[in-house]
RNA sequence: CGCGGGGUAGAGCAGCUGGUAGCUCGUCGGGCUCAUAACCCGGAGGUCGUUGGUUCAAAUCCUUCCCCCGCAACCA
């Protein structure tokens, strides 16, 4: 018989920069899935991969100096790039996609093209607000007192050509799919999208662009290249051969039975994906399944507050299974999670090094102490076993219902129930004590039994989170072959009865806390960074920089804004300037009036908040332990205002 | 009134289809010695953000207000 699928993905991640433990703890939960799932006997397809077009990826590739295919190339499969995070978290994925793959931009031009003569696809104009000297479309909501947000001047009602699609046509359909069935979940993010999106009106979607280049052109119309949308989601079809000839699965595989996204792009999937399938005329996957984020101190990680957790050094310093295991283990799959370094040390010695590890390590050191490693035939049964037996077949099925319902936090809490109440069997038998007595071989030979029992039954449950360490383990308590596979793992009395154990090396060895947070700030400081020196310039191009002594005259902090003061000062000229700076973070507007600092006077006018910003004020800034620390520039009071820098 | 999430023991969280408030860590005390100074048992510690209401009964439903976070905006 056929074998049933289960086609699982990741998002395609997008490869502007290294990615960070938030895309890890997005990729080993949907790991954890699909080895679940193998493991329950489905013929399991999981694809992940990058998503590799787009202005971000060009302009920083512009910036490097190098193609955007370069740029790509280097982050995803260059040294500690995505294919090797993948490679070192033992992630089981079985196919990858990278949208610059060609089979996937044919395919992408032949689906743009299928939408466009279907009618879904219409060229229209793309209306907007127009700043001429930025060349920048702004919306309405952009705009700041109603001029362009970037400098402050008017803007006009312009038009450009550009591709949309129908998305209004199917807001009705995507409106019932949302609120009938378990399309989305958690249900929590369903009210989010209806609330938000739906019920304020789908409009039709701007799908190609003619701004910037990289991406895949539009065939018919050069000039155009497909924006996002249809580039990246389809990849979950082209991957499985859609339009293409690469691959052949796709009547196989399709429709997915799970997308698991990150929170952020919950709407792209739920709303945009399901409504393109329906153009094109092709099932809808069957969930998607939004998880939270990792915040660290209750804020959003992010390069610019220099909170990004690498997991390279977290997997070198715990080992890929106990990091694997935290990150499911610890935080809600649905809702977000704070992480820290405390919280990993301390999940991975309780749970792993104080309950598991340590179960492992006493049962295999007794039954080699007392019985030389093998255990003898003879049984003895007692009352005191029923309730760890009973255990035993039972968990399987308490641990199989979380983990259909992707609750994987809780399906480990299952199985750490079983451990616990291992240990405490242990205590409740005193094996040491039957030991010392001749005529209990028979009773504590079976106590040693039901307690490997008891470690085969959980390790079984325990190996899509950790493959490798169960491996391991299943060793040590000499476990093979079929004591291994799901449907034993629900069953007791497997091992054979005269099993042999091999106690091993340290599963989970212990952590110094004090001692390893020490080590993780020494490795997550990032070897202070100064930026190379710049391209000389000659002193012609310096000297029109006209930058002056002023004296600050008022400071106040710009209302609504966390970072902007607005400084009157005095240049010198008697007339009062205004600029504005976002060092609001670093200084009290009290603390700076009456200060002598430097500002650059020449620059252009520009608006921030509706406010006009006459020049910028010079500040001395570096990283430190990745955040930004900044000094403004203050001369000795003495030094006279309009005093010119040279 | 932009949208959403959240405020429960010292910390981190669960409970929220209403019926004596739970878990992990920490802390205090006890047990055990097979084990990775690990394991097992017990105690202390909470007026469940605030106001009013529904109910025989509210952390749980409705309402007022306060605070935190995310999206958005902004950071020359």
């Amino acid at each position: 018989m056929e074998k049933k699928t289960f086609y699982i993905t990741t998002p395609i991640y997008y490869p502007s920069d290294k990615l960070h433990i938030g895309h890890t703890y997005c990729t080993v939960a949907t790991d954890a899935i699909a080895r679940y799932k193998r493991l329950r006997g489905y013929d399991v397809m999981f694809l992940t991969g990058t998503d590799e077009h787009g202005q971000k990826i060009e302009e920083k590739a512009k910036a490097a100096g190098i193609t955007p295919q370069q740029f790509v190339d280097r982050i995803v499969t260059g040294e500690n790039g995505v294919l090797d995070l993948w490679k070192l978290m033992n992630i089981s994925n079985d196919r990858f996609i990278r949208t610059t793959d060609d089979y996937h931009v044919a395919a992408v031009q032949r689906i743009f093209k299928k939408m466009y003569e279907k009618g879904d696809i219409y060229k229209g104009a793309y209306k907007g607000k127009y700043c001429t000297p930025c060349e920048s479309f702004w919306t309405e909501s952009q705009l700041v007192d109603g001029k362009c947000p970037d400098c402050g001047r008017e803007v006009h009602d312009a038009e450009e050509e550009a591709y949309f699609f129908r998305l209004s046509k199917y807001a009705k359909p995507v409106q019932e799919l949302l609120e009938t069935g378990t399309f989305l979940e958690p249900a929590s993010r369903v009210n989010e999208m209806i609330n938000n999106f739906i019920k304020p009106g789908l409009e039709d979607l701007c799908v190609s662009r003619t701004s910037f280049s990289w991406g895949i052109p539009v065939d018919f119309d050069p000039g155009h290249v497909v924006y996002v949308w249809v580039d990246a989601l389809f990849n979950y079809c082209t991957a499985m051969g859609l339009l293409n000839d690469r691959y052949h699965d796709f009547d196989k595989y399709w429709p997915a039975d799970v997308h698991i996204v990150g929170k952020e792009i919950v709407r792209f999937h739920s709303i945009i994906w399901p409504a393109m399938l329906m153009s094109m005329e092709l099932p809808l996957p069957k969930k998607v399944y939004g998880h939270g984020w990792l915040v660290i101190d209750g804020g959003k990680m992010s390069k610019s507050k220099g909170n990004v957790v690498d997991p390279y050094v977290l997997a070198d310093k715990f080992g890929v299974d106990a990091l694997r295991f935290f990150l499911l283990r610890t935080f809600p799959f649905g809702s977000d999670g704070n992480f820290s370094n405390e919280l990993l040390i301390s999940t991975i010695n309780t749970d792993l090094a104080n309950d598991l590890g340590n179960l492992v390590s006493r049962t295999t050191a007794m039954v080699e102490k007392y019985f030389g490693g093998k255990l003898p035939a003879e049984r003895e049964a007692d009352a005191v076993d029923e309730e760890l037996v009973n255990m035993i077949s039972t968990t399987g099925e308490a641990y199989a219902k979380q983990m259909d319902a992707f609750q994987l936090h809780l399906a480990l809490e299952e199985v750490f129930k079983l451990i616990q109440r291992a240990n405490k069997y242990i205590d409740e038998t005193a094996p040491w004590v039957l030991a010392k007595d001749e005529a209990k071989k028979a009773r504590l030979a079976t106590v040693m039994y039901n307690l490997l029992e008891a470690l085969r039954v959980s390790l079984v449950m325990l190996t899509p989170f950790m493959p490798e360490s169960c491996e391991k383990a299943f060793a040590q308590i000499g476990a093979e072959g079929e004591a291994k596979t799901w449907d034993n793992a629900c069953e007791y009395g497997v091992l054979p009865a005269e099993v042999t154990v091999h106690k091993g090396e340290t599963l989970f060895p212990r952590i110094d806390m004090a001692k390893m947070l020490v080590e993780l700030e020494q490795a997550e400081k990032p070897a202070p960074k100064t930026p190379p020196v710049l391209p000389n310039v000659t002193i012609d191009e310096f000297a029109k920089c006209d930058m002056r002594v002023c004296k600050v005259l008022s400071c106040e902090a710009v209302k609504k804004s966390d970072k902007l003061l607005k400084f009157s000062l005095d240049d010198g000229s008697g007339t009062p300037r205004q600029i504005l700076s976002g060092i609001h973070k670093f200084y009290e507007p009290e603390d700076l009036v009456g200060k002598t600092v430097v500002a650059i006077l020449n620059l252009p006018s520009r608006k921030m908040m509706g406010q006009e910003s006459n020049g910028m004020l010079l500040s001395a800034v570096r990283e430190v332990d990745g955040k930004e620390e900044l000094h403004l520039l203050m001369l000795d009071d003495s030094v006279p205002a309009g005093a010119q820098l040279c």
